[in-house]
RNA sequence: GCGAUCGUAGCUCAGUUGGUUAGAGCGCCGGUUUGUGGUACCGGAGGUCGGGGGUUCGAGACCCCUCGAUCGCCCCA
């Protein structure tokens, strides 16, 4: 460590190798939140600090000891967003946007708690998050879980289902509660010592406790099908049904709960199936996706009653599934520029403008001995090197060398992008054919693709996608 | 907030019961090769051993403090 730098804060990652895999899970939810008609909205990344701590009420481990809190320098509390719910709560109220609603909208970014770094826990980390705002109807419900379900799927993750619970309205809670209190109240002496705590603090979280002892008693315990109204039930119906028809597979998770007093109705994880590769990268007890219903926010924020939903998901957490599925794009390299000479870099840059501009990708490898520029472009896994020297500049002309086949032609620089292309073909043959993917017969394409196919880069390079 | 383990070259690590100028592999730069990828061989650069204090004739090693990392617990919006 160099003795004079300064150290990240701790909490923090620098993103190197996973940053593809980042962008990959960034984009996929950016194009599937498109299909669902989800509105991109953009987010402070601070707020008065009562923006987060007043829906949360008196718990006093979250708001004390998990916020990351400062003052500015007029003495105002403010607080580095640890979700983005509660922040968009308050711009939903701040800004009229009742007038939206129903509202489904579409952020991500980074988020900030202040705790103690371990596996899967940093203090900035990133989610990518969506909510239906003003909408009662459990079709919300079911279209914000459709979508969460593409997202994954389109990531090409596997091996994880959707956990769904119904925490019930506010009366079906309230009797739950009271049940669960009654029942663990005369096990108190087989309870754990921290959950004869969250007995007093908070019951519903006893129910994902990790002792042992208190899992054997929580299979027993009362569960809220036996508390739910008539139309806490039949809402809940509606939901199932309608994923069903949507052909979302789900599973009961009947203890599945969410502990603080706004969530109502429909709560929801999508976790790793055991023994699934989900599992084996993150712990079967990961959640990879989690969200619900939270009705009783915008009360806490001063607003009118507005019913919402909505879900978050880790980035790093999903780019970790994504790494393992092989599915994020490798970036490769079309053609690498070799100037020979100070004298060739014009040529190289000039061509290098050209071929950019035909959607391929280029690099110019100017430094270093020649041997090198071209061990690098090899390294850098270039499809084609284009060779620039003395000779190549009198005549005109550039080399280019297929670096899988070996051979070189001299030619102009203006036949430099179809041999690109060309070597982009036999690319992705070579791939497909490494994946064991039926490979179409290819000589029936030319024949097939419209006279200016290749005219327009953009058709070219969204086709070899 | 509590607990455990760990910090040696850019990276992965070795370093004996405390003992002379702290090593290896990979990577980087150069040479054998004046305009061509690989391999091999040869050479080079790169460390106040996380930081501070202490014990000792002598500390990378032992003790204390501190910072950081990893993994648990609490918490999890």
């Amino acid at each position: 460590m160099a003795k004079n730098t300064p150290q990240a804060i701790r909490g923090t990652q620098d993103i190197f190798e996973e940053a593809e895999a980042f962008s990959f899970v960034v984009d996929t939810f950016e194009r599937v939140r498109k299909l669902y008609r989800f509105r991109r909205i953009e987010m402070p990344v601070f707020e008065r600090t009562e923006v987060f701590s007043r829906p949360l009420g008196e718990t006093t481990d979250v708001v004390s000891k998990e916020m990351y809190s400062f003052e500015d320098r007029g003495g105002e509390s403010l607080t580095l967003r640890p979700e983005f719910t509660a922040g968009i709560a308050r711009a939903y109220l701040t800004n009229g946007w009742q007038q939206h609603a129903p509202l489904k909208v579409a952020t991500h970014g980074p988020l900030f708690r202040y705790e103690r770094p371990q596996k899967g826990r940093f203090r900035q980390f990133h989610q990518i998050n969506a909510e239906i705002l003003g909408a009662a109807d459990p079709q919300a419900d079911v279209e914000l879980l459709a979508m969460a379900d593409q997202v994954l799927r389109e990531l090409g993750i596997e091996g994880v289902t959707l956990n769904l619970n119904t925490l019930g309205d506010p009366e079906s809670r309230e009797a739950w509660r009271a049940a669960l209190v009654e029942y663990f109240e005369a096990h108190r002496g087989d309870l754990s010592e921290d959950s004869v705590t969250r007995l007093e603090q908070n019951p519903l979280r006893i129910l994902d406790s990790k002792d042992r002892g208190d899992m054997a008693l929580v299979k027993d315990a009362p569960t809220i099908d036996d508390y739910l109204t008539d139309e806490a039930s039949s809402f809940f119906d509606s939901v199932t049904s309608g994923l069903d028809a949507a052909g979302v597979s789900w599973r009961r998770a009947p203890r599945l709960v969410r502990g603080f007093d706004y969530y109502r109705h429909t709560a929801f994880e999508f976790i790793p199936d055991e023994g699934s590769t989900a599992a084996d990268a993150l712990g079967s007890q990961s959640t990879v996706l989690g969200g619900g219903r939270y009705d009783g926010l915008m009360e806490t924020l001063g607003g009118a009653h507005t019913p919402s939903v909505g879900w978050a998901a880790g980035i790093e957490r999903l780019a970790m599934l994504v790494t393992a599925s092989g599915k994020v794009s490798d970036n490769h390299l079309d053609a690498a520029i070799i100037p020979m000479t100070d004298a060739a870099l014009a040529a190289a840059l000039d061509l290098a403008r050209d071929l950019r501009g035909q959607w391929q990708t280029v690099e110019i490898f100017g430094t270093g001995k020649i041997k090198r520029r071209m061990a690098r472009a090899d390294e850098a896994g270039a499809l084609v090197a284009v060779l620039i020297g003395e000779d190549e500049l009198s005549s005109g002309e550039v080399t280019v060398k297929d670096l899988h086949e070996g051979e070189q032609v001299r030619t102009a620089p203006s036949d430099v992008g179809d041999i690109v292309a060309k070597a982009q073909n036999a690319y992705y043959m070579r791939s497909w054919r490494e994946q064991g993917i039926d490979i179409p017969d290819m000589d029936a394409w030319p024949d097939d693709l419209p006279d200016d196919f290749f005219a327009n880069p953009e058709d070219r390079h969204r086709d070899f996608e």
